[in-house]
Formats: C-alpha cells, sequence, structure tokens
DNA sequence: GTCTATAAATGGATAGAC
DNA sequence: GTCTATCCATTTATAGAC
C-alpha cells in the first residue's frame, strides 16, 4: 500500500498512465513479490488495459527490473553523504548508525528488501545493485573510516572490514533479524535512536587504542 | 541439490515413493522457491507421477508446510543444548557464537532461511516456527543467560533484550547481510572461528561491570 | 498405491480496431 | 496510445483404469 517510488518531476500535473503502471506495480510487486502478481492485477489496479501495460514495458521481467532498480536508486540517495570530517569518531559512527536506522525501520524500505531478498535469485543483478548502492555502499565507507582512524591512532581497528561489517551488524541486528522471519520486531523506529547509541557505546568501547 | 531432509527411520532400506517425493520437493522448493517450482517438476524429479503426488499430499501448499515445517524442527536440533554452565562467561558466548556460525555458514541452511524468508508473507506460520525454533529460541537463551550474569555481577547486562540482539548482530552480521542480497560473502566457513572469537571480545569488553 | 489422461483455471503476451 | 478480445502455454487438481 505503501508507494516508494514516484516520479519527481511535476508530481502536480494529472498522472500519465505509464504513472499509474509504475505506482500499481510498485505496489503489488512489494506487497506480494514478482511470481503472484500478476499482469492483470496491475493492470486493473492501474485502471488500465492490459494491452497498455505491455505497450510502455515489453514484459513483466523488464517491468519488474526498471522499477526496483529506479527504487534502488531512490534508495541510495542520501548515503552519498561524507562520513565526517567531525570531532568525534563517536560523533561519526552515530551519525551513520542512526542513518542506517532511520533507513531500516521504514515500512516501505523493509517491503523493498524484503522484495529484493525474495526475488535476487530469479534477479541477481538486482540484489546486487542493491547492495552495492545501500548496505555494502555504507559498509566500504565505514571501513574506509575506520582505517583511517587506525591509521591516525584515534582508534585501534586491525580489520577494518571485519570490524565494520561488525558495526553494521551491531546497528541493524536487533531491528532486522527477528523482522525478516516474523514480519515485526521488538524494536521499533522508536527506539532506534538509543539502539544507535548503546552500537556506537558497544563498539568504541572495544576499540580504543 | 541439497537434501536437508531425510527420514531418520531405516535409511538403509529403499526409499518409499513418499521419501522420494519429500527429497525431490525439498530439493526444488528450496533450489527455485514456492510459486517456481511446479507439482510437475516435483513429480518427474521424484521419478513418480503427479497422482501419486497427489495422493499422498493434499495440495501444493500443504506439501510445502510440511516439508517446511518438518527441516525447521531438524534445524531446532542441537539448540536445545544448554547454554553453560561453563566457567567463564567468554567461554560460554564463544560456544554460542560459534554454533551459530556453523549453523549460518550450512549451504543447506542459508537455502533454508532464503526460502523461509521469501515465503513468510504467504506462509507466515513457517516464518514464525523457524524463528521460536532457531535464532528466536537463541535470542531468547542468551537473554536469560545474560539477565542471570547480569544478577551475579559477573556482566554489567542493563538491557539483556537488547544486548543479546546485539550480539546476535555482531556473530552473525558479517556472513549474513552480505550473503543475503548477493549471494555470497567477504567471510565463509573458514573464518568463522576467529568471527566468533572477534564478537566476543568485542561483546565482553564492553559489558565488564 | 500407481499410472495415463484430462478437466478447469490462470497467466503472459499479442491482434487488430479506434 | 489505448482498448477489447483472444491465443497459447502452463499449472493445479481430479477421473477412472489397473
Amino acid at each position: 500500500m505503501v508507494n516508494i517510488l514516484e516520479t519527481a518531476e511535476e508530481t502536480v500535473a494529472k498522472p500519465t498512465k505509464r504513472d499509474q503502471i509504475v505506482a500499481a506495480a510498485c505496489d503489488l510487486f512489494l506487497e506480494q513479490g514478482y511470481e503472484i502478481t500478476s499482469m492483470d492485477a496491475i493492470a486493473a489496479e492501474a485502471k488500465v488495459s492490459k494491452r497498455t501495460v505491455y505497450s510502455h514495458f515489453q514484459s513483466k521481467q523488464f517491468l519488474f527490473s526498471e522499477i526496483m532498480g529506479e527504487m534502488c536508486e531512490r534508495f541510495g540517495d542520501g548515503t552519498t553523504a561524507e562520513l565526517g570530517p567531525s570531532p568525534s569518531p563517536r560523533e561519526v559512527l552515530l551519525q551513520a548508525a542512526k542513518f542506517m536506522l532511520v533507513r531500516i525501520t521504514e515500512p516501505g524500505i523493509q517491503s523493498l528488501m524484503r522484495t529484493i531478498i525474495k526475488e535476487s535469485t530469479q534477479f541477481p543483478e538486482i540484489g546486487q545493485r542493491f547492495w552495492e548502492i545501500g548496505p555494502g555502499h555504507m559498509w566500504v565507507r565505514i571501513t574506509e573510516y575506520l582505517r583511517e582512524q587506525h591509521r591516525l591512532g584515534v582508534l585501534n581497528v586491525p580489520d577494518p572490514e571485519l570490524s565494520s561489517a561488525q558495526f553494521q551488524g551491531l546497528v541493524a541486528g536487533p531491528h532486522f533479524l527477528a523482522t525478516l522471519f516474523t514480519g515485526r520486531s521488538r524494536w521499533s523506529a522508536a527506539d532506534a535512536d538509543r539502539t544507535a547509541e548503546r552500537a556506537v557505546e558497544i563498539f568504541l568501547a572495544s576499540h580504543q587504542p
């Protein structure tokens, strides 16, 4: 029911048929997954004939890939901000942790991640793309940041790649694992700040020089 | 191609038709997921007519639910061992961490988890069951253990539920996150021991009284 | 229990008119 | 670009013989 993807330009003007199709497909794919969602259902939801869908998107696979790719890009926006420069590692990591948690706890994003994980065996390029833009990108950036802090002697991080992954696990774990299997977690967006702070505390306490 | 589920009783005797069906369905469901796998394919893989499949399992949903439930049970075996009593929290947590990593890095289990995540919107009871038997069970046990250690003054764990989840994230994160999206991780089963040790170190360093 | 054959429904994709 | 109507392949599930 949540529509993440909206055409940026001129949301005021009445939506074109294509927009309607994209919105409908977006909702249904995220809600049900690729296989279950039929082109009939998309056409119906978009209040458009099935032929119109096919005149805009040559196939179901193409439509799905197009939409998911676009959503990955949208998801990536905002993760490009630099990590620091900031006075203390505590501030930098806290900012990163909070950013991750904001992202992870958005309902739309949860559906997106779930759908990508679901279909990543059939559409590996989508999983890869999301990884590179989202968690993978964050992992690389934190890795580089930690490596630098280690070099400067501010932190003790002999294996920055592993530490970076552990940081991500520490931050995201509580909100993530249960959600994947049961659909809900003990912690919600309201707990995000506290979770972030606790994660950073734990991480820093064990990486002092 | 990996068959996790095998009938425990009399694996020596020649497999019954039912066994063949179960084995085939197991393979195909884990490999392709619920929707894509057809009853035709299962019958073919089991070298049995489709009618025979239906005489053993009343529907595709039933077959899937039955098999996944059974695999959850098998997965749960071994997680029931007690946490401790052991001299040091380090030993107990290390044992738990290694156990988790052994489980997580098994190829068969990865397929299982992936399939459960995929189908947990359609079959929520399966996701729930797996959670309760697997990660959720571990989470509860570690929570209780940490609560007790806090009470005894051995560790400082003001919020055992959160700490338990963080411990899981710390241990599983590196092997888990990338695998879900890209299908492979930078760390493999060979790194498991080191990952476990590092996770326990980090956790303990930040929970000293 | 097991098979071949088939029913009944659905889904992806297209034809051709407007 | 858009629509109605339709083709064709596939899929779940069942009938009835052995």
